[in-house]
Formats: structure tokens, C-alpha cells, sequence
DNA sequence: GACAAATTGTCAGGATGCTGTCAGTTTTCT
DNA sequence: AGAAAACTGACAGCATCCTGACAATTTGTC
């Protein structure tokens, strides 16, 4: 399932999606208004968590801009501003859930479901690509009808792999979504995962670009 | 459109149903747990306000018993109880909103609206899967035709793994819910309450997501 | 209220599996 | 050929998880 989220704080986004990330969501972040509202393909989310104050504009124009759009994804909005007015203003603009900031991350995680419970029931949670199905949701991988058994990491790493199927992945930006919180790894543990990975989805699934990064070919 | 209000206090419950009302609501007022419980015809009301401080028992029971009997109206507790371990248990429990009082006419009326916005089908609230079936109401269960003796803790733990067949439940979430109140506990104590449901429905129901927590397996 | 039975959390120790590092090897490019 | 980049098997550290035993608590019965 994926998920956008809007939030200039580079520090509480960064820590925001790396745990939304680690409940089994896949997290696009957008840092500015402008940014949000020329988002491409916000009717593949499962759902949209917003912020309200931006550099450049304020959350409430996304919003609306966004519904003036006929955008029907689920809008949960996040933010400082806890006045009644406030949210009675956002849930009118056509937003679906209120969140005052501080927020615990269970109770984010609760609202989240209670959203999509509400809105798809059946919540279209599978991302695939050549003859391999992930769902985040269940943690569950398939290949060609069996099932794979894949580590933590691994599966993260195969999500990626799959979000940005056919484009070439740097190794430093796998580096950098593997271990958000600790970029002193070793580049030789990314091969490592990677060689791991091939050993379990077959060799030639990731190719690599000597210099460049890696590909995972459909 | 009509709303059933479940509400104790008597002047609280009178001033809210008059500014319903006036809002263009018919309003119907239940002020105990039982009269709420066996309410009937909900399926025709547009939302139900539940307060779960009651006087003669729990409103979250309430809830629990409505979602079991496949009751889908949409759901917004009403309560002075803030804390996220609350706000996680509802909307857990299968509430769509929480809201905490006290709180603006305005802000509710506008939560009422989001939840109306959001029409869809709630999904499996089903106690049933994988041959195991669960009566929460009756608080028994079933495997395979034959009768299962299951401990309190036991059957809550089950309950939650069939509510939520087939994802992952993180051990936080468990202790969560199983400890909302107490929340000393050691989450060797999932682990353990864990092993002897497994022994007793059988160890490979219930796989362990290393580092991330627990999945029954449908 | 007293006793027995069942339930449930805690603890300690052991088993398991994940993951990064290392060293040595292979591949690839010029 | 030589150097840089990538691969691989082995390994150790670590976190997670399991299990049996025990004690505390709750529940049931008389």
C-alpha cells in the first residue's frame, strides 16, 4: 500500500515515513505545496497524510485544490493547529481524518486503518512485477505462484526493487532508504543483501550496472 | 438521516440531540449500555454517537458487541477518555472516529459529515477463518467442529489474530491491546501467551514475522 | 472465608535466524 | 595485464524468539 506524505520538517518526516515504512507501507514524501499539488498519480495511493503548514503555501490549499481535482484518496491531515475551528475547517475542505500534532505513532497507525476500513474495505495492497507479488500489508511475497521467505531487509530491499521496477537504483540510494538511521554501512553490505536476494528470487531478476547501481528487470 | 446518540448524562445527551436536530438530524437517545445493546433496526441509521463511560458497563463493550453482530453503521466515540491507548483500542475495536469531549458542536458535526463522505463496505469483521470460529458474544470457539477451551487472555488473543487474518500484528500492538490498561508488562509475555495458543490450535497457525510480530496464517 | 484449580506474568537459559564485516575471488573495463 | 568494482562463503555478534518452571493472582466451589 502506498502512501504520500506531505511535511516540510525534513527531520519529522524522515522519521515518520521510516516508521509508516517499517509497518509495511510504501511512502512517497513531498516537502513543499507546489510539489504536492503536481503529484502524479495520487489515485494509486491508499492513502494521503498531510501537514498543513508549508513553506510555500498553506495545507488547506492542497486540500482543496486536490478535491476540486475530484482526487477521492483518503486525506488524513496532520498538524500543529488544533482550534476547533481549524479542524472543522479541513474536515469541510473535504479531508477525512483530524490529527493534532504531538501524535503518538500507534494512534496515527490506528486512524490509518480505521481510514481504510472505511473507505475500500478491500484495500488493493499488492505491488508486481515480473511474476513476483509483495504485500506489505501481510509481509507476504510471492514468485510464480510459490511462496518466498524473505528477511527483513530483503524484503525491503525487493520492495524498492519493485517500486522502481526497470530504473536503475545507485547504490548509494539504496543505502540510503536501507538504513535511514545509520549511514556509516559499508557499500559492501548492500551487495551482500543483494547477492542474498538473487540467491532467492534468481540471478538474473537484478542485473548490475557496473558503476551505477543495480536494476531489476520485469 | 437518522442517528442513534448513546449518551449517560442525561443534560449533556439533551443539549447535543437539540443541536442535532436543529442540524436537520432526527436524533434517537440510548442512556445504558443494554438499552444501546439491544437497540433495534440500526442498520437504518446514518451514524451512532457512543459515549463510553456508561453506567452499566463499558461503551467499548457495546462497540465490540455491535461489530460482532455485523452491525456496519458508521461509529463515533464519544468520550472523556484521551489517552492514545484509548483512541488505539476503539478505533481497533472497529470505531471510525474518536473524539474526545470536551468538544465543539462544530467539530463533531463536521467529523459526522467526513464519516458520511467516506461511504464503502466495512470489511471482515468475520470471526471465522481458517476453520477456527470465534462467538465473542457467547465466548466460545470452535476448531475444525470440535469444541477449544481457551483461556480469557487466550481467546482475546485470537480474536484479534482472526480480526486481523493474514497481516502482521507487531507484538506492540498485542500488548497494546491485550494490556491497555497495564502497560508494565514484558512483551515476553505475548511471547508466552503466544506458545500456548499455538499449542493448543496448532503450531504453524500462527507464524512468527521475525522482528516484526505475529501473522495467522488463513 | 478457605481451599483447590486454573490462569497468567516473570524469569532464566537456550535455540534460532538475521545481518554486517572480512578476506579472498571473480568479473568487467580500459 | 592491471585496476576498480562486484561477488561470495564464512563467521561472529546480536536481537529475537521459544520453552519449561515457578510464583502470583484470579476464579470456582464448598
Amino acid at each position: 500500500m502506498r502512501l504520500l506524505l506531505v511535511e516540510d520538517d525534513v527531520e519529522l518526516g524522515r522519521r515518520l515515513s521510516d516508521r509508516l515504512r517499517g509497518a509495511g507501507y510504501a511512502v512517497d514524501l513531498a516537502t513543499t505545496r507546489v510539489e504536492a499539488e503536481l503529484w502524479p498519480d495520487l489515485h494509486h495511493m491508499a492513502a494521503i497524510i498531510l501537514d498543513l503548514g508549508l513553506p510555500d503555501g498553506d495545507g488547506m490549499q492542497v486540500l482543496s485544490h486536490w478535491r476540486a481535482q475530484r482526487v477521492e484518496t483518503p486525506i488524513l491531515i496532520l498538524t500543529a493547529r488544533g482550534s476547533w475551528q481549524d479542524k472543522v475547517e479541513g474536515l469541510n475542505a473535504g479531508a477525512d481524518d483530524f490529527v493534532v500534532k504531538p501524535v503518538r505513532f500507534e494512534e496515527l497507525q490506528a486512524r490509518l486503518h480505521a481510514l481504510f476500513r472505511r473507505h475500500g474495505g478491500r484495500a488493493d495492497n499488492a505491488m508486481c512485477a515480473g511474476g513476483i507479488t509483495l504485500d506489505p500489508v501481510a509481509r507476504t511475497a510471492m514468485m510464480d505462484g510459490a511462496a518466498l521467505t524473505l528477511s527483513k531487509q530483503e524484503f525491503r530491499l525487493l520492495s524498492l526493487f519493485i517500486d522502481h521496477a526497470g530504473q536503475i537504483m545507485p547504490q548509494a540510494d539504496l543505502i540510503e532508504h536501507l538504513y535511514a538511521l545509520d549511514d556509516s554501512r559499508d557499500h559492501n553490505a548492500v551487495e551482500v543483501l543483494v547477492g542474498r536476494l538473487r540467491r532467492k528470487i534468481g540471478r538474473d531478476r537484478i542485473a548490475t550496472v557496473r558503476g551505477l547501481g543495480y536494476r531489476f528487470v520485469k
